[in-house]
DNA sequence: AGGAAAATGAAATTCATTTTCAATTAGAAT
DNA sequence: ATTCTAATTGAAAATGAATTTCATTTTCCT
């Protein structure tokens, strides 16, 4: 029941992945209105229909590009605009998801998240126990050294997970493995 | 409120791991009455009690070996014991885990499974989406990436996750990526 | 405009997991 | 062996995120 509909175009890039070394969060607002346009020419060669609420929830999920989950979308959305309901927030994630405009992510705290993100781009994770921050990174010996591994179980990957759980260099102090 | 209890004396290794390359399963019993001691040990040290449903369970999930979820263990168990509940079953899960007996593992099925062993192994999971069958792989070089690409983030690494999913060498025919 | 199909949103449902609570049991103390 | 207390049990209820239902509204094609 996945990726019914996904049959983007193009990869169409927008990753500004690896540019947060050491900081948590870069601003990086890649033409938003381009995504838009995207996926309303995507909504109209399905049979889809653009509605106002759909432009809204789009609007605020491509300007936050953070894993976000429904119900924080949701909650964000709601401070200005008290009429979009929590099941189109939800529904239209879906949307975005099966749409290949945004992945789901599950982490350790079971919560869906989303991230706007083509589903042809690929970056794993890193979060921090202590402030909930999550960077990414792509790595390409280690997509290698999977490749290798499976290999010799005869195995072909399709997808796979991965996510580091630590601390990160701003919380390097609360980290129970050093100092403490 | 994770590992409250975790306070086992020794590893204690019984990784049968690395055992079933190709093959879907491998019988392994490693001694379970001697790991049945080491609980009891363990529950009187910390002031809990035997009990025979305990035992039951205990018995049943050592003699399985396997990724497990509560309700299938329940199931299993029940067959024969009619008079053991789901919630001490699920109960006596938690309790090994937190004792270091079990280990918790959420796959993408979202279901919690558990796996007998001691806490201080570590292995990552195949995972074939097409039998579902869960192969189990240790990797020195891996673990060792993994550290490199953390300390580039100057992240320090407590517990990781990684999952392949894709097919076994005896689902390869259902592979989209091959024939078909 | 008219109409069919899609979208909306509040409420209900699902489903695994976890908690509650009254009754039972283990095992230490007497 | 009996008593006593804390731990355990298990049925039932609660939880909580994810998903579905369905009556109503909206989009957009003719
Ligand atoms: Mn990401
Ligand atoms: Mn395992
Ligand atoms: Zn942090
Ligand atoms: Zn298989």
């Amino acid at each position: 029941m996945n990726f019914i509909f996904l049959d983007r175009p193009s990869p169409l890039s927008l990753t500004c992945i690896m540019g947060n070394r050491g900081k948590h969060k870069t601003a990086c607002p890649p033409k938003i209105s381009e995504k838009k346009e995207q996926l309303k020419a995507f909504l109209r060669r399905k049979g889809f229909k653009s509605t106002r609420q759909r432009d809204i929830i789009v609007t605020e999920f491509l300007k936050t590009g953070e894993h976000i989950t429904a119900e924080d979308l949701y909650r964000k959305i709601n401070r200005k605009n008290r009429e979009i309901g929590f099941t189109t927030v939800y529904r239209t994630l879906k949307l975005l998801t099966k749409s290949g405009f945004a992945t789901e992510r599950l982490f350790a705290d079971n919560l869906t998240r989303y991230e706007p993100l083509s589903a042809e781009d690929h970056h794993d994770h890193l979060i921090c126990l202590s402030c909930g921050s999550i960077m990414e990174f792509e790595n390409l010996k280690m997509e290698r050294l999977q490749e290798k591994i499976a290999g010799e179980f005869g195995f072909c990957i399709i997808t796979h997970k991965m996510e580091f759980y630590g601390y990160c260099s701003e919380c390097r102090d609360k980290c129970p493995r050093h100092d403490d």
